[in-house]
DNA sequence: TTCTAGCCTGCAAGCGCTGTCATCGAAGTC
DNA sequence: GACTTCGATGACAGCGCTTGCAGGCTAGAA
């Protein structure tokens, strides 16, 4: 900044409240500022002027994953508004327990950004009361943070209309299937069966455990055995309700296998909106992850700049079920 | 730090000495610094020490999104790594014209950083020029840059040996599928369309221009139209190798859709290993995107601490292929 | 002309760390 | 016992910016 000073021929002074774009610099004084930053390929050190003004530039972001279909796609909503904020974004995904133990222990994003997004991450109560010494404002994504600012759809609700549907279509015995949870790290799925479970109980069904089943991970066969399992039940199910997307897929993956026909056997639906959704003909509740990003930056913005009301503001963004091929109504006879 | 100096009854030079863990300082010492650093829940604080150290303790990465699978598959073998390494991950997705004529405008990276990787990013000569002049180290990933260190996936040998695989399996037309490139920001189809052109050619076939098909992105029918122009040539291919796995995937659908049977009438081979290619039986060549995430940081980091001759150092990680159900040999008589 | 009110601009004091240098005491040497 | 050596610690000068304050200058008012 010296440099561009100099070249200029006034203070530093000057090239950082022109550079800073206040209004107490004369129009000629500020073009000759800006021309000598230009060409000096000037760059602003982001350090000193965070040391003096406390602010960093930066909005750290903490998710559980990077590669999930919702969590990249929350991710570049997030980009773009950020960009266009002037904000840099810092990416903390925590994974494993070490490294969540690490992350909490440590704090790194302390001091390091104005700003932590904590995105689809089941928090303990000890883990909630360490980011609540951060001393940086919060904000919750993709759940529900009483008190705090948070930005998230209604998933009970969401899953309650995806049930609804089912049973509209005609639909007696629903199965639910979610991923079983080896990490502690899932939270929606939750609210995902409480909703299923309250559109089944209002259309005055009774809950039958043996249709909830939790599948595991990516690898094996977890899938193929849930399948044989429900399908082998006494009155099997003529409809899936699965927590996710991804679920689905395997699922019709291993329907197909199974020679089980879709919908004409049984019905599927998902949970998402994922890309892929379209191209296997999947039902889906659609929850707009790239809005959800979005979202988050506004309210971020205006948590950083302590606008009125921000601090406890919770948005809550609409959820569509989006009809495709893979419901229809139970065989006739069923 | 003043305050936890003040706890421990030391000076502020003793407690960064103890928080840096060098070695000059006493064990009591060291305890006592220590336990007032975690009763005070002291986080350092980067700027300042980024002020008089040069570094940041930053890696940003560049890349045109951020939802892909390859991309967020990336980025996840990068996290970990750079935790380990004690580095952040600062993040730019630049997908537009707009936000990429403001990204080489700005350099926001420029001394926000210690390193710069880009990923997958087709860099026009000018582009190339200003990250020159950043004045940090870049660091090249899944694309090869001559002279700088790069991290990558042979594509060309690796569509070689998948081209080779079907002709192996007696297919002799066979088409490939790339997409559309609508924002000059593809860069690998050109190596793996040359990949498979050149096992054409090694096999004694000859290029039929007819056979290499650019589809439109994931909106509208593009996909649909592409089947209906290929297999309504006069002489049909038997085999479609697409770009990349999800190109596979609407093609697969498309297929469905058409009734057309895979294997039986038609082969179909991918390029990615995406995660979904195991649920769809895709046939394909396998990059580690993982791994080259992984890698990326490792290089970055001898980049980064200047060991010999990593300035200069070219990466190359093996592509395998995965041999699935949607290839097989043509139809007899085809 | 002299005075006052603005407008711009420069000066200088830090922001919270790091790293050099000086200091101090204890241990080792002869 | 006097001297050296060395490990451990503190003092202090910045790193590159921002920002309150002071000062110089111009212009309109008296």
């Amino acid at each position: 900044m010296a440099d561009v000073a100099h070249r200029a021929g006034v203070s530093v002074s000057t090239v950082s409240r022109t550079l800073r774009g206040l209004s107490t610099v004369s129009d000629t004084t500020r073009a000759r500022v800006e021309s000598a930053a230009r060409e000096l390929s000037f760059a602003i050190t982001r350090s000193a002027s965070s040391l003096v003004t406390g602010r960093t530039g930066r909005v750290a972001v903490l998710m559980p994953n990077l590669a999930s279909w919702f969590l990249s796609s929350a991710l570049s909503g997030m980009a773009p508004a950020l960009r266009e904020a002037g904000l840099d974004l810092l990416v903390y995904s925590v994974s494993d327990v070490h490294e969540r133990a690490d992350f909490f222990d440590r704090l790194p994003a302390r001091r390091n950004a104005d700003a932590l997004l904590v995105v689809s991450f089941a928090l303990t109560p000890a883990e909630r009361a360490r980011l609540d010494d951060l001393g940086m404002p919060l904000v919750f994504v993709s759940q529900h943070a009483p008190g705090r600012p948070s930005v998230y759809v209604d998933d009970e609700d969401a899953a309650l209309r995806g049930t609804r549907h089912l049973l509209n279509l005609g639909h007696r015995r629903i199965a639910f299937l979610q991923t079983f949870d080896e990490t502690g790290f899932a939270w929606s799925s939750k609210n995902r069966l409480a909703g299923h479970l309250r559109a089944l109980a209002d259309a005055g069904l009774e809950h039958d455990p043996s249709l909830v089943m939790s599948v595991p991970g990516w690898k094996g066969s977890g899938m193929a055995t849930a399948v044989g399992r429900l399908m082998s039940l006494q009155s099997p199910p003529t409809a899936l309700f699965t927590e996710t997307d991804d679920l689905a897929f395997r699922l019709l993956a291993a329907l197909r296998a199974a020679n089980v026909s879709v919908p004409g056997q049984v019905s599927v639906m998902g949970f998402d909106d994922h890309v892929m959704a379209g191209v296997m003909g999947l039902t889906t509740l659609a929850q707009p992850a790239v809005e959800l990003g979005r979202t988050a930056i506004a309210l971020t913005r205006s948590v950083i700049d302590d606008s009125d009301g921000a601090h406890e503001r919770h948005i809550v963004l609409p959820t569509e079920l989006v009809p495709r091929g893979s419901t229809g109504p139970p065989p006739t006879g069923g």
